[in-house]
DNA sequence: GCATTATTTTAATCTTGATTAGAATTTTTG
DNA sequence: CAAAAATTCTAATCAAGATTAAAATAATGC
């Protein structure tokens, strides 16, 4: 019984567990959650869990990268898409919020990046990095091009994606509530970049 | 040597211990920071820091409260203005991110709610939900009163709030910085709920 | 069907850091 | 200054949950 065109079992099994630990992660909090927690809600034992990852830091781990990953490449495809400054940033938000309120499943808060291992600490801040200077540019695009307003393209950059990263804290699954906020979000956080004069 | 006017010494010691608390859990994460290195950074031991709280958890629950409860009080402070809806929304704004980057020290991430016990998580879940709602209400007041433009009250409060609670992920003190976000967050935050004509 | 490999379980053990008891010290009060 | 109260420390103990080893089960290739 093939899984998919390639994933292996293991990887199958792999995926399953990083989601269902970013569930727990986000419902429970960090240190709600046991082994066990993420364990049982798969029909598992905790000790199976050490088959699929090395330990709980690591667990952590791959959900943060896996976090990261998805928002990079919600800004890697908007910035593919050719479109202006403008343009670029509406998209990105929108398929940044469409990935934390759809079907790729929960996706993990990063609040535990600090009690990482340096080494997984350091990569997952620099794809955070390069996740901030990828939507600070496509600001400055923006302003440069004329579709955005002046603006602190740090500041700003902060404070959207802040609202974007919160958005596990207070959706949970309900899938009315994500129409809502795929059809709010983008604008609400763009309407204030919007240059309103040439 | 009296501390201040009426605080005890106890409620003193008790209060620095919150911020240094609030610091270690943002800068190391929750699972990163022991009792011991709160003491430490107080040039205390672990073991006296149980002559204040209860235990660890009590501990990051006044944390948390106190989060909660000075993010109400901007709250209050900006309603208490008497001015229109915009004006209620800007301020409270501008109050809430003085206090997340000014003087008031380190404001706790409230990552672990969910890990706290029934009685206190329902608290500041109480708090937090007051909270929200009154920043629903100003919004919709600014509509009504037609300061604000029309829209998703739910969604713009928490786009905009998200914004606000992250801000302890990618400040850290530095002084420039803060003066930074103060300038522009509210400006940034509100400039999308104008109303553009009349 | 048999051998091999992959996956999961059971049943410990191990570690870390929270917690406590009681002694020591400092502060306050009279 | 002496007694009482407040605060902190030293030195264990404790608990929870992470981790491991080895056995059991399931899947796969031949």
């Amino acid at each position: 019984m093939a899984i998919a065109a390639d994933a292996t079992r293991f990887q199958f099994q792999r995926d399953r567990i990083l989601r269902a630990a970013a569930a727990c992660f986000n419902q429970k909090g960090y240190s709600g959650t046991s082994l066990k927690d993420v364990a049982r809600q798969l029909g598992l034992t905790d000790a199976a869990l050490y088959y699929y990852v090395k330990n709980k830091e690591e667990l952590v781990y791959q959900c943060y990268l896996r976090a990261a990953e998805l928002g990079r490449r919600a800004m890697e495809r908007a910035r593919e898409s050719g479109g202006n400054g403008f343009e670029q940033a509406f998209l990105y938000i929108r398929n940044h919020v469409e990935i934390m309120v759809g079907d790729a499943g929960p996706v993990a808060i990063m609040s535990e990046v600090p009690s990482l291992k340096p080494a997984h600490r350091n990569e997952i801040l620099s794809v955070s990095r390069r996740h901030s200077l990828g939507f600070e540019q496509v600001l400055s695009n923006g302003i440069r091009d004329g579709s955005i307003a002046d603006c602190d393209v740090r500041m700003t950059g902060n404070a959207i994606m802040g609202a974007i990263n919160w958005i596990p804290k207070w959706f949970h699954g309900d899938p009315a509530v994500a129409m809502q906020v795929l059809e709010t979000f983008p604008d609400v956080l763009t309407r204030g970049l919007r240059k309103v004069s040439g």
